[in-house]
RNA sequence: GGGCGAUUAGCUCAGUUGGUUAGAGCGCUGGUCUCACAUACCAGAGGUCACUGGUUCAACUCCAGUAUCGCCCA
């Protein structure tokens, strides 16, 4: 393969979507578990089917694919697996929407009919999301794409139910659950958001039964008064003593319920008094329990008022609690209102108001499996990043409560219990043709689905095989990392611990990862519903302000439309910006510093490689000659290794923005600012074509292994620039890709500190110059005279030895030293070396008496500070001996700079 | 009400075990189309490290409290 012209500008749409195809051409995401290779397997949190991608994938995935990346440089058999999730009540809400456009609804069509559409529907958008992951250039094993209901997976589901039900961890009762009247369905207690609002708190008084008085009850939710079966008093309360016991007649429906003792009553909270509705508040059930109290549910399952509502029968719930106010106003047993912030229970699919609600569900024994989830993550078998997220673990964990698995939707798993005519109940793996206990074929299965998250739950080992004893399983579980978010630690993580102990007898993964959420520049979460997540395709494949609709019409950042960034430079944004766990806030103008950065390495490529001859053997760096490197060769290989380290300690913390740094720094701030303009004299000067041969060399080696060290980050460009460089360059592979690339390691041999210490010294040298240069207007292309006064020979002699450094990033022309100064000049202190710049013909003293006076003033203030501190008995007394020897090295170091400043500006005073 | 997290330059963020002259990118100001890159280069301005106490010779860093914001749970 011949080297291209790299063009001037990067172009990410070509490239990325040609590697792309490359790499899967060539099958470089498959993984093999028949590989003798160490395995390091991520399994996807499976996006719902119905999903497209948002930011907050975007940042999820990025992570994964940066791992899988890594690893598999690094030598491990990586497998990613992908998949979707069926996502029960959202998917079927969605099937339903498009229903009512066509003027049709599932009853229509009926369960059987139904389930054919909503295959339909996620054959023809369920891969979406998966799709546009590929943009992203996810690494994903997709020849191993799995969904939550495909066949394998739904045996797993079948095999578990049943395994828990023989066990004796999944019943049916009749229980409070929560209920969404607009999903018609229950919730588990997770599904539940509660959401503060403005609510009132209404005083009821309920006349006593025998005529003697009332007594006085608060409630947020009077519609459920129709359905109190007593009034609770606490048992201390010295008030309310002599009523226990008697009865009220509750207002409204005339029945008389009892005054009941019960520590659930706070006497410091309203009156002290308490109405109980057993069947609409889950206190209220314990309390019924305990008192045995009757159960009315007066609101049915639709949301409106039951039979058991008396008049009201029939009313939304909301309307009733209009109307039972009104009610009670004209009979006069309103006893005032007050303004109170409610937490309100909320569906977190469709967003409707919750209502507890008594009837028959599938229950999930929770504490017998939490028990080993427990233990996985107390003794540190398995880990959490950031470390925190433990603590919410265990609380959940610890007070864990039943799961609720029935929903009463068609979309999902069909429980696998049979019911015969006489009664008897089935629980099998296969559908049963008759009940085993009397034989009668009249069977008739569960109407009700599992929760979608009883299938995600077994996602670990469902998606290797289970319950079949596979090679993947063998080979790739556990697996090693999860990356997903906190929001989903009880839904999704914990639940997953606890169905491989019991059904593995191991660990789903040894490490969790939760990524921050993406919020925008206003610190709100990027979402849907606030219609401020942008599409991250935009982003990568640039859109128009058309494109998007309304979307950018009121955000001044998106009016223009979006450029087309690349997948690589969203890429590197993102974990640029990600602290360990931490939220990210997100704007697309941000991604500019990842769309500048690959254009930068790109230039620095194309640099390298114009540079290079045509069939020229460059040479290995261990067999260069130590004494052909100069300067700035083993700076840069020493940074090189230095950064390599910082990298690897990085990733293996999770610490991935400090990860991208090193290397943004490192291409960046120290290849391309430094080292590529301190080769060039080299390059060009073909009289000595030896060290020319060394700097190409050299270059070119530490550019091969910055793309290595770079891919798992931007792979889209680092293989581009990888595929043009030299084949010498390259390790022999099965197929040529810089994936199956190893991934650099530090090398400590290069590692060398003196030569960094004085390469740093003629950085701040020319540091020194370049801010004399530019406070004193000395146009850019007009070179300057330098002296350097110090009594530091060695530190002279290093100066004069790399002199041609500061003539080529300083500009500067003939170089002196230890001189006189002479009449106008400009001048500057770095590390004991006195700078000076004669610049008789151009110097304006005001602007360089101005430039020294600030210098002064700021290193004056350091000096009282460190005299302070020197000066201070304790210090010298309790500091350790370095410290206060480093702080005297620094008094005399300013001491000494200040000096010779104060002289330099008395010069110039002298001549004004 | 309970728990957790955050608060550093105009904006987005670094600052690893307490000892730095507190940094980067974007934005801003000034100067450069210097033969890889104007998506660039060079320089500059800009911070009482939320507030109040405490520990310590020494606090952006540790502790306590306050305020504001966010998340989770009830």
């Amino acid at each position: 393969m011949s080297r291209k012209e790299l063009d001037k500008l990067y172009d990410p749409k070509q490239v990325e979507n040609h590697w792309y195809a490359y790499w899967i051409d060539h099958q470089l995401f498959h993984a093999d578990a028949a590989s003798s290779k160490p395995a390091y397997t991520i399994m996807i949190p499976p996006p719902n089917v119905t999903g497209m991608l948002t930011i907050g994938h975007i940042l999820n995935n990025t992570i994964q694919d940066l791992l899988i990346r890594w690893k598999k440089m690094q030598g491990y058999e990586t497998l990613w697996m992908p998949g979707t999730d069926h996502a029960g009540i959202a998917t079927q809400n969605k099937v339903e929407a498009a229903l009512r456009l066509e003027g049709s609804s599932r009853h229509t069509l009926g369960r059987d009919q139904f389930l054919d559409r909503v295959w339909e529907w996620r054959e023809k958008y369920g891969g979406i999301i998966l799709q546009q992951l590929r943009k992203l250039g996810a690494a994903c094993d997709w020849e191993r794409e799995c969904f939550t209901m495909d066949e394998p997976r739904s045996r797993a589901v079948r095999e578990v139910f049943v395994a828990l039900y023989e066990k004796g961890l999944i019943y049916k009762g009749n229980r409070l659950i929560n209920w969404c009247p607009n999903c018609h369905t229950a919730l588990a207690d997770e599904e539940v958001d509660y959401r503060d609002e403005e609510g009132k708190l209404w005083n009821i008084a309920y006349p006593l039964a025998d005529g003697g008085g009332e007594i006085v009850v608060a409630t947020t939710r009077p519609e459920t008064m129709l359905g109190d079966t007593a009034v609770a008093v606490n048992p201390a309360d010295e008030r309310y003593q002599h009523l226990i016991g008697q009865k009220v007649t509750l207002p409204l429906m005339n029945r008389q319920i009892p005054i009941i003792a019960d520590e659930h009553a706070d006497p410091a909270f309203g009156s002290g008094a308490v109405k109980i509705t057993p069947a609409h508040d889950f206190n209220d059930f314990e309390v019924g329990l305990r008192h045995g109290l009757e159960v009315v549910s007066v609101i049915a399952s639709d949301g409106r008022m039951s039979a058991a509502a008396g008049p009201y029968e029939g009313m939304d719930r909301f309307a009733a609690r209009k109307k039972i106010l009104a009610d009670l106003e004209s009979l006069g047993l309103l006893r005032g209102e007050i303004k109170k912030v409610i937490p309100v229970p909320h569906c977190y699919r469709s967003g409707d108001v919750i209502e507890p609600y008594l009837s028959e569900q599938w229950f999930v024994k929770m504490q017998p499996l939490a028990e080993p989830a427990l233990a996985a993550v107390r003794s540190g078998k398995i880990r959490f990043y950031p470390k925190h997220w433990e603590e919410t673990y265990f609380h959940w964990m610890t007070n864990i409560r039943d799961w609720c698995i029935s929903r009463q939707i068609w979309w999902g798993h069909r429980i696998p219990a049979w019911y015969c005519d006489q009664g008897h109940t089935v629980i099998s793996r296969e559908t049963p043709s008759s009940c085993p206990e009397c034989g009668s074929s009249q069977l008739r299965q569960d109407e009700d689905v599992l929760d979608t998250w009883f299938s995600s739950w077994l996602w670990p080992f469902s998606t290797l095989g289970w319950p079949d004893k596979t090679a993947e399983l063998q080979k790739f579980y556990p697996t090693d990392t999860l990356v997903t978010g906190p929001d989903i630690i009880f839904f999704w993580v914990a639940r997953m611990i606890m169905a491989s102990e019991e059904f593995m007898g191991a660990i789903p993964f040894r490490e969790v990862y939760f990524n921050g959420m993406v919020r925008d520049l206003e610190g709100r979460k990027m979402s849907k519903s606030l219609g401020n997540s942008p599409d991250p395709l935009w982003l990568i494949d640039g859109a128009t302000p058309e494109m998007m609709g309304e979307f950018g019409k009121n955000k001044a950042d998106y009016k223009e439309g979006i450029p087309a960034y690349g997948a690589d430079a969203v890429r590197l944004t993102m974990v640029f910006l990600t602290p360990l766990g931490g939220d990210v806030r997100f704007d697309h103008t941000l991604v500019e510093m990842g769309q500048k950065f690959a254009n930068k390495l790109w230039n620095a490529a194309r640099f390298v490689l114009m540079n290079l001859e045509e069939g020229e053997t460059l040479l290995p760096i261990a067999q260069i000659p130590a004494e052909e490197l100069e300067l700035a060769d083993r700076w840069i290989l020493s940074r090189l290794n230095r950064a390599l380290a910082e990298v690897d300690k990085a990733l293996q913390e999770f610490r991935l923005n400090d990860a991208t740094r090193a290397v943004y720094e490192f291409i960046w701030g120290e290849f391309c600012d430094w080292y590529v303009e301190l080769i060039k004299r080299r390059l060009y000067d073909e009289s000595q074509p030896g060290a020319r041969r060394v700097a190409r060399s050299i270059a070119t080696w530490v550019l091969e292994s910055s793309v290595r060290m770079l891919h798992p980050f931007m792979p889209f460009i680092t293989e581009e620039i990888w595929q043009s460089l030299p084949e010498a360059y390259q390790e022999a592979a099965p197929v040529r890709s810089i994936m199956l690339q190893p991934y650099p390691m530090a090398d400590e041999r290069w590692l060398d500190g003196e030569t960094e210490n004085a390469m740093a010294l003629l950085q701040t040298l020319i540091g020194a110059i370049r801010n004399i240069r530019g406070e004193m207007n000395i146009p850019p292309a007009k070179e300057a005279d330098v002296i350097f006064n110090s009594s530091d020979r060695g530190a002279l002699a290093l100066v004069e030895k790399y002199a041609s450094y500061l003539q080529k990033l300083a500009r500067v022309g003939d170089v002196k030293y230890n001189q006189p100064r002479p009449g106008a000049a400009a001048s500057a202190v770095v590390q004991g070396i006195e700078i000076l710049m004669p610049l008789a013909d151009l110097i304006d003293l005001e602007v360089e008496k101005n430039r020294l006076e600030k210098e002064i003033a700021r290193l004056e203030g350091h000096l009282v500070a460190l005299n302070n501190k020197l000066m201070n008995r304790d210090f010298i007394a309790r500091a350790p001996r370095e410290v206060i020897e480093k702080e005297e090295k620094k008094k005399q170091d300013f001491s000494h700079s200040l000096e010779k400043l104060q002289h330099s500006l008395q010069m110039l005073v002298h001549q004004s």
